[in-house]
DNA sequence: TGACATGGTACAATCGATTGTATAGGATGT
DNA sequence: ACATCCTATACAATCGATTGTACCATGTCA
């Protein structure tokens, strides 16, 4: 029924021992508690024929470790959270970690109740991308993803946005692009935006310039909006030489503008983006992008995470990990 | 530390009430224990006073239920699992169940690993996507999605494989497609795409035919060799009024195979798929395909899964829910 | 031979919530 | 006034594993 019906009680009757002797042995805690090597024997062998598993529930509530990591994210359906949280998973697993899933639909009210949740779980920690107003205080072990938390003091491991935006401007600018078109999404929250724009314009320097900077909803549903909103910019203006998406939903969106105005990326015009998407590979020319190092961004949260769960004390370390943006070159710079 | 600092004793000292009435109390248990309502008015001021939450470790020892279900799939970083799974714990998250995340990467031992860890810690459920030999036992309410189990009695969900062959055909040959090319994985442990196959073959009946078949590798890995082998089938043979991909691996791999021998399909010949894709429907001329209908599945298995849970009895309930396929038109058949 | 160390194991409390049963005090009925 | 019946609440056992401490044999040393 629980999928737990046999208890240390019952390994310990078969081996003739007391419940303790079993949880110390297959433990292995046999350190200040030494058993006769025929004594550990019994029990393993007791705790094999009953097909013996402890209930981590009940460990739990004992020991105060649920040896469980929650995982909030906005969306598990989004690509990049997806692979995201399978990195997470690989990473939290090697340490008898399991992670609770959780979306939180960029709902900050939602938000709050699965951490709230999450604090009633017990789990041992968190990783989360944050939405605005996350009260992370009831958790030990708290790394924020993707961007960073609000509240002061919660580790954060992301992208080096401005590295990224630098990035994209010193590729740009190499192969000769010098009016460039922007287009970014629109939020007030979200700093990270503002960070590939600077770094982007930065890189950009004297030799080039932006020539246009097109602000566009961030609602993933908007793409046909963005599109049109594309195709008035650069019918108004002229055409750059290049147009960079500093999102891939905006990368997407430039895309189809290039495609109705009959305009060909690649050629005419170069294209670029920031953030990886799956089309970007199949389309022809396929866009170069600079993607997110997601399993580097996964595994070190983890890392830390874990790290701090460890430790009884609160160490004071480096607080933020920004990494390294990766270049895919592919074929819509020429 | 745990995140549970206060317990229901806390609760019960400042409201001067004993901890059971605080337990039934906040949880509503009030019709055989009638209780003042002034009591429970100072109860819930306690509590929400403390910021008290339930110890869910707790509850879920004394009462064999923890409110949390596993989902053991392949990888979720798959978008087609991702999907699933982002459905499935929206449809959990209603009944207050939160779902656990467990990839298997196609491999029987870590699957049965992620099974006995979940059997541990005392997941209520259980949805999987089954590779071979999965003992699932131990639980008392499983879900197969996707793929059947191999074990008898245990209900599955998952697409009308079938039927979606048979849309493919009709489809097919409603547009006057008559010599159709297939390219199929090989397999042998998986039904589900020799049921695409004789759909498919069924519909075409007399009227159409399959000129070729191509097993392909069905490993994601070798999209380059499933291109290859296209290319060999095509030039070898004649190239048919139409070539459908039964996964959407294979799809990819036509349409890669199509590109290096400069076909256009849509126009020279025909291309559709099973399985939609993320770049189905950004490529030009987008890919028609028949798609499954993800969100039916992950709600249908986990409304099945939750009334087991809640089911004292083993109800006999129907055990296969074959799920209507959706045929997204697009632009790749004329 | 007695004091003492130590190896091997059992005992019992505990984590926090749930739940069956008991009980005090008041109301009701005759 | 006494038995009876509620009403509202407390008591205590329980879920299963963990863990500090107590304890009984031996064996050792003086």
């Amino acid at each position: 029924m629980t999928g737990n019906r046999v208890s240390a009680r019952d390994v310990a009757r078969l081996a003739g021992v007391d419940p303790s002797t079993v949880s110390r042995v297959l433990r292995g805690k046999t350190v200040q508690h030494r058993y006769a090597p025929e004594t550990i024997e019994r029990v393993r062998r007791a705790a094999a024929e009953l097909n013996y598993r402890p209930s981590l529930a009940a460990r739990a509530l004992r020991t105060g470790r649920s040896m469980m990591v929650g995982m909030v994210v906005s969306e598990v359906a989004n690509p990049f959270f997806a692979r995201l949280a399978s990195h997470v998973e690989r990473a939290a697993w090697d340490q008898g970690y399991r992670v609770v899933i959780c979306s939180t639909n960029e709902n900050a009210q939602r938000q709050e109740q699965q951490i709230a949740d999450l604090a009633s779980r017990g789990v041992d920690g968190l990783i989360i991308a944050p939405v605005a107003g996350a009260c992370l205080g009831e958790f030990q072990a708290v790394v924020a993803i993707d961007r960073p938390a609000e509240e002061k003091g919660i580790p954060y491991v992301g992208l080096n946005n401005e590295k990224a935006g630098r990035m994209l401007g010193k590729n740009l600018i190499k192969r000769g692009y010098r009016r460039i078109g922007v287009v970014i999404p629109a939020t007030e929250t979200d700093p990270t935006l503002q960070c590939r724009l600077n770094g982007l314009q930065e890189e950009l320097g004297a030799s080039g310039q932006i020539e246009w900077c097109l602000e566009v909803a961030s609602d993933p549903q908007a793409l046909p909006e963005i599109a049109r909103q594309a195709i008035n910019q650069i019918e108004r203006d002229s055409l750059p030489d290049a147009i960079v998406g500093l999102t891939n939903w905006c990368t997407l969106g430039i895309l189809e503008a290039l495609r109705r105005l009959g305009i060909a990326w690649g050629e005419e015009v170069g294209l670029a983006g920031i953030d990886d998407f799956a089309a970007a590979s199949i389309l022809q020319p396929a866009i170069t992008v600079v993607a997110q190092p997601i399993e580097a961004i996964a595994t070190t949260a983890t890392q830390l995470l874990l790290k701090r769960i460890a430790a009884t004390t609160l160490t004071e370390e480096q607080t933020t990990h920004l990494l390294e943006p990766i270049w895919i070159e592919r074929e819509s710079l020429l």
